[in-house]
DNA sequence: TCGAATATATCCACAACGGATACAACGAGA
DNA sequence: TCTCGTTGTATCCGTTGTGGATATATTCGA
C-alpha cells in the first residue's frame, strides 16, 4: 500500500472496482461488463481502460491474479485482476456516495417512480 | 438549443442538475446544496462550478431565471439558474444510470443491506 | 496456413478539474 | 456613514483524466 490517504476514484475507476467487485476479471472482460450493463451509455476506450488499471495497481486498489482457466482453454493473452481488501473499501465508499445521489434523484422526482427493490 | 445531439454529462455537470433539478438556485446555493448532501466528499470548486453553470447554459441545458426574490431582501449579485426542458430529461438519463450502477454494486455486495426506500 | 477477432499497451490532443486570485455587493457594528 | 468581514461571481493556470488512433501479439475458425 504505497499511499496512506485515499485516492480520489475517477468514475472511470469507479466502473473497474464495481466490475472486479463481482469478481476476478480480465481488461477485455471489464470492458465489455460495463457496456452492457450500461446498455451501451458508458463504454471505457482502451485507452482509460488500461491506463486506469495500472493506476489502480499503483494504488494499491487492485492486484495481478494469477490465472484462473478451469473451464477457460487458457488464453496467455489474458491478464487478469481482483480488488485488495483497500480496493474493495474504496469501492463501498464510492457505491455509498453513488446510492446517495440516486435517492436525491428519486426525491428530486427525476427517476419514474419504479420499485427500488432489487 | 444549440445542438441536437445530447452533449456528455460530466460528474461536476450531474450534480449541478441535481441541484437545480429541486428548484431554481444561484451558484453558491448549489455549492452548498451539493457539499451538504454528499457530508463533504463532493465540494465543487468555484472554478468548476461556475465554469459548468455556463457550459450548461451554452448548451441550453440550463437557463437563468428573472429573480425570485419573495422572502429575501434581494441580493443583485445573485444569478439564478434553472433547468429548461432539454437539462431535465438529461439529467433524468443519467439519473437513470446512476441508479443503474447503485443497483449493481448492492448485487455485487458493496452495500451493506439496508434498506432502499427514503 | 491464412485471416479475422481477441486482448493488451502506448501515444497524443483535448476536455475537465482544483486551487488561487480578483473583485463587486451586501450586512453588521462602531 | 464608514469600515470590515462575508457572500457571491468570475477568470486564469497547471495538472489530471479521457477518447481515439495506432501498434502488436495471440487465439480461433475456415
Amino acid at each position: 500500500m504505497p499511499k496512506g490517504n485515499p485516492p480520489p476514484i475517477t468514475p472511470a475507476a469507479f466502473q473497474v472496482l464495481l466490475a472486479l467487485a463481482r469478481g476476478r476479471a480480465h481488461g477485455y472482460g471489464i470492458m465489455n461488463f460495463v457496456s452492457e450493463l450500461t446498455d451501451g451509455s458508458v463504454q471505457l476506450s482502451p485507452g482509460t481502460l488500461y491506463r486506469t488499471l495500472s493506476r489502480l495497481a499503483v494504488d494499491g486498489l487492485v492486484e495481478e491474479a494469477p490465472d484462473m482457466s478451469e473451464d477457460q482453454p487458457h488464453d496467455a493473452r489474458r491478464r487478469y485482476y481482483q480488488l485488495t481488501a483497500r480496493g474493495w473499501e474504496a469501492a463501498a465508499r464510492e457505491a455509498e456516495l453513488i446510492r446517495r445521489l440516486a435517492g436525491a434523484a428519486a426525491e428530486a422526482g427525476l427517476l419514474g417512480r419504479q420499485e427500488r427493490s432489487a
